[in-house]
DNA sequence: CGCCAGGCTTCTA
DNA sequence: TAGAAGCATGGC
């Protein structure tokens, strides 16, 4: 992949492990979402950005070396070789179909804080309504730049009643929100921190946190702390799994595993959503 | 109306 | 200690 910067923003040709549709829309974030012109529009990181898909190069609009450098690169996780990756996991036939499929997914590096919230909100619910949550807490709780809004940190709604958030509609995964909030801010979760941690110990202490069980943890893990062998089981994964793998990935995949995991997930979801229409 | 949604907590045997 | 019920809300 080459990286060109130019006036309009930076261009990263020959992206053939960078596809847009893949990675904003593979239920691994929630803020990001389609243009009427086609391009992608989204709020990381305390930016807003916009990014264009042509056949076979990407083009993060507006955006100068220096940003690109300091912010982009990491969060698009280009530092990373998905040829390889993809070339790996494939070795293995059972998980070559969705190594095809998925091709052009990048695993992405969320705010930490901003992952848990949205994994948390995540369960026994449905994409469109987590987010639609989410949105609503930015616009309630988030700072307002030229009309969007920031991810609210954790001492933002550490203060906060329930009843203040009602507003949002989380049901009952508000007051799971409310005790991540207090136990990050308060320091007993610290995120940023356990970027360093075994994968053991971080997993216990996002366990910690009320309404955050092994799924929550490891999809905070994989897309918001850099874990990319933190394999989430949801009831997608958990179903392959036993269908095709007998219950766990080969050995060869487990460096990977959250990437495979991420593969198999958009494969899955997307051939059951074509079995029903 | 009932069922389901990137689960987790709580109750029960 | 496994397994089921209950949980808020909204789309279908």
């Amino acid at each position: 992949m080459r990286t060109i910067f130019q006036k309009d923003g930076v261009h990263l040709e020959n992206a053939e492990y960078f596809e847009l549709a893949a990675t904003l829309d593979c239920g691994q974030a929630f803020r990001w979402g389609r243009d009427a012109d086609g391009g992608w529009s989204g709020v990381a990181l305390g930016r807003r950005l916009t990014l264009r898909q042509t056949e076979n190069s990407v083009l993060l609009c507006g955006v100068d070396e220096e940003e690109y450098r300091a912010v982009w690169q990491d969060y698009f996780d280009l530092g990373r070789d998905y040829g390889a990756v993809n070339r790996a996991l494939s070795a293995d036939p059972r998980l070559r179909p969705a190594c095809e499929y998925g091709r052009g997914i990048r695993i992405l590096r969320q705010e930490p804080w901003e992952t848990l919230c949205s994994f948390i909100l995540s369960q026994n619910n449905n994409i469109p309504r987590i987010k639609g949550i989410i949105d609503r807490l930015c616009r309630r709780f988030g700072e307002e730049h030229d009309g969007w809004f920031t991810f609210p940190d954790a001492g933002r709604l550490a203060g906060c009643s329930p009843q203040e958030l009602d507003c949002l509609r989380a049901g009952f995964r508000a007051r799971y929100l409310l005790d991540a909030a207090q136990k990050v801010a308060g320091g007993d979760v610290p995120l940023e921190s356990m970027r360093t941690w075994s994968p053991d110990q971080a997993r216990q202490r996002l366990m910690t946190v009320h309404g955050v069980g092994p799924k929550v943890a490891d999809c905070t893990m994989l897309f918001g702390l850099g874990f990319i062998e933190a394999f989430p089981q949801d009831v997608w994964i958990r179903r392959v799994m036993a269908r095709d793998f007998g219950g766990a990935l080969p050995e060869s995949a487990l460096p990977y595993a959250g990437i495979a995991q991420q593969y198999l997930f958009y494969y899955e979801r997307d051939r059951a959503g074509e079995a029903r229409t």
